[in-house]
DNA sequence: GCGACTATATATAATGA
DNA sequence: TTCATTATATATAGTCG
């Protein structure tokens, strides 16, 4: 994002490394409190610099987002297997796959975790990198053989029912996934109002306007 | 940003805000990953979302800096570094996601290989209509999360802050879940005490020596 | 209600004082 | 460190399939 190019690896030369950190944190910072305003949502950001200072953003502050992470551990239940928590469309994309007689043995092999996890979640985690980029390559491919087949599937749908009815047919089986809505009350602040939101830092003095 | 220049202030419309936020985290984390491998530094990020899901970044780990910070008066300078408690960066960073990741909703896609071929070479000539759309659904997903990871991967393995650097990226179903955390969280601490009460804060610095 | 695609808005690397 | 400048790299708002 600059005059040139730079691979995102450790900065070597101490004075630039300084600069930049200093612009990336402020930049960080400024972000995270967009997206608070934007989206209404909230949160922390904990920096520490190489030289163990530390800065932080929050936003309503720090230690309320901090807090109420660290609370949903202390009062929830144990591992909950990933498909109990979150509904029926998952569900259905897996007694879909379930049908493409995919090595379900592997439920135990991999899975490892006990009710931690499902095989699925191994591989990725498992895997080097190289192996995740070969994945990766793998998977386009794939993709690109199951939308070929969809659409040679739906041309001859059509072939036999006639144009009318090919469509319709296409829809995802999935219903549309309720992402959350319900309960989406702000936590009180509404930040819109409040124009420049006032910094601290205790230790240098600047960040003082982010907006 | 965009097309257009948009004002910082709440989003209204439902459907651009879940775009926007889910846009601008994705932003953000990776924002946050680039300052610490280009700096070698220690950062978390959390975030909730209107909908009260969690997200969190964290390098080494997200457990690893909250809990450097909330020592910071108590033990502040006396701090054992994180890092050294962990071994093997690999197994440190796989460890940290297998615990984590797990938990993920978009977890439930597919994934999984045999000891021979890969999964995927499983017979989609016999699939139906509707079972290949939600497959391919899946596998958008899938490619998804493979890509995100080996992105963070790259950056981890560029970072060279010692033996101990990982780096995690999670998003927590909201609100029944659990994290285990193994590397010494804490929990139950009265967090709201002291802070700012509402508003942003920023840079909230202690002494010692700047880098 | 993603994923891809752009046209723009922003962030920021390099630079010089 | 800081600041301003500015050329570029990136992020992302809007749009479409």
């Amino acid at each position: 994002m600059g005059r040139q190019k730079i691979e995102i690896k450790k900065i070597e030369k101490k004075s630039s490394l300084e600069v930049t950190f200093s612009k990336r944190r402020t930049g960080l910072f400024k972000k995270a409190g967009e997206l608070c305003v934007l989206c209404g949502a909230e949160a922390a950001v904990i920096v520490f610099s190489p030289g163990r200072r530390a800065f932080v953003f929050g936003h309503p502050s720090a230690d309320a987002v901090i807090d109420r992470f660290l609370h949903r551990e202390t009062n929830s239940r144990a591992l909950v297997p990933v498909g109990q928590v979150h509904g029926h469309v998952q569900r259905q994309y897996l007694e879909a796959l379930g049908r493409l007689e995919v090595k379900r043995e592997q439920e135990e092999t991999v899975g490892g975790d006990g009710e931690g996890g499902f095989w699925w979640d191994a591989p990725i985690e498992n895997m080097g990198l190289n192996e995740l980029e070969q994945f990766r390559g793998s998977l386009e491919e794939l993709r690109k053989k199951v939308a070929d087949r969809v659409e040679e599937m739906n041309m001859m749908m059509m072939m036999e029912s006639g144009p009318s009815s090919s469509t319709a047919m296409v829809e995802y089986a999935a219903p549309p996934q309720e992402y959350n809505s319900s309960g989406g009350a702000l936590h009180g602040h509404d930040l819109a109002t409040h124009g420049v939101p006032h910094g601290f830092d205790f230790g240098f003095g600047f960040d003082e306007h982010l907006f």
